[in-house]
DNA sequence: TTAACCATGTAAAAAGTTACATGATTGT
DNA sequence: ACAATCATGTAACTTTTTACATGGTTAA
């Protein structure tokens, strides 16, 4: 139900291939999804049905033909309702809490270890989510105000991360507090 | 894979039957689980056949007879390897962002609007998380530093609403300054 | 009497992932 | 020769959700 409308966003902003979709889903990181072919071409057949996209189909010489999908009227239409209605609150999945809850039985350089290496891992992400923000649009925006709450939505995941490292230094500082021994 | 884990932390920390690992599972919000029947009974069955969890079957009056359930030896032993082991990166689903995303079609009210209604619902659930904090453990750690790790899981997610706050001040900021009108 | 709590479970459907299948082109 | 990019799609599987099914107790 959701998917449909991520696509029929995409399809409103430009005129699409199911192959061009699927990079750009492994682009967006707030989507968590993983842009799989079959959700992608079956749901683009069902919104076909549907009368929200319609299709052209491009002949190549050598490779199979392209099949450009784009959103219709009734399209447009559907995907303003759905940004106009409600979205459901913002859920978090972070296996690191779930380690971190049942760690009882490490000791004290595991669970050291454990926070290092997944502090590596926000830093790595951190920096991927910079160097996209300095490269910039791969999406080019339709308007001004798009623009900059494309940008805004980038900077949100980046302020995310880098929250994460806040919070990673109060954990630091509270077990260094407890059991400062080594 | 990853909710035989969950379970069987939760059956190391305590006994407990299905029913109350349901009500548990729908209070910990950094669980993307809805915590349902199908999944958690079956995976109680699961753990079971595997070793991994132990079985006390107690009966009762008038309610049908509870069965309770403890991590074993062996159950304990698998679950400190998972802890130990990689986990995958935080990863955020917010629906909000997708709608900011395909928000073209909508006026500056329309707009301001759908930024309000998201603010409340964060503000709303910043203060019971909050409240949940004040009322502290209705899980009782087992040590002083389990005791601290959950009130930083706890923490974590309080910060991470804090920093979506900030983030949507500079949303508007950004957005009164570009189109100040009305 | 209506709803919430206690307590177990199953069935059916939806959503999502991984792997397969084809096949040309371009760069290393 | 090998991998990556282009371009479509399908099959099998896993995961997750929703709804059904039963039935007693307690409080508004």
């Amino acid at each position: 139900m959701e998917l449909d409308y991520v696509i029929l966003g995409f399809l409103d902003w430009k005129e699409l291939t199911g192959y061009e979709l699927k990079s750009l889903f492994s682009r967006l990181d707030f989507l968590p999804w993983s842009g799989n072919n079959n959700q992608i071409y079956t749901t683009l057949v069902g919104l076909e049905k549907r009368g929200l996209v319609e299709k052209k189909t491009v002949p190549q010489e050598k490779l199979p033909a392209q099949k450009r999908y784009s959103a219709t009227a009734e399209g447009r239409a559907l995907l303003r309702e759905a940004v106009l209605g409600p979205s459901t609150a913002p859920a978090q999945a972070n296996e690191f809490l779930l380690h971190l809850m049942w760690s009882a039985s490490l000791t004290e350089q595991e669970l050291m270890g454990l926070i290092d290496r997944y502090q590596q891992g926000v830093v790595l992400e951190l920096m991927m989510c910079r160097e996209r923000a300095r490269r910039g649009g791969e999406f080019e925006a339709r308007t001004p105000r798009e623009e900059f709450l494309w940008q805004m939505i980038g900077r949100n995941r980046t302020m995310a991360l880098q929250n994460e490292l806040n919070w990673l230094v109060q954990l630091r500082n509270g077990l260094a507090g407890k059991e400062g021994s080594s």
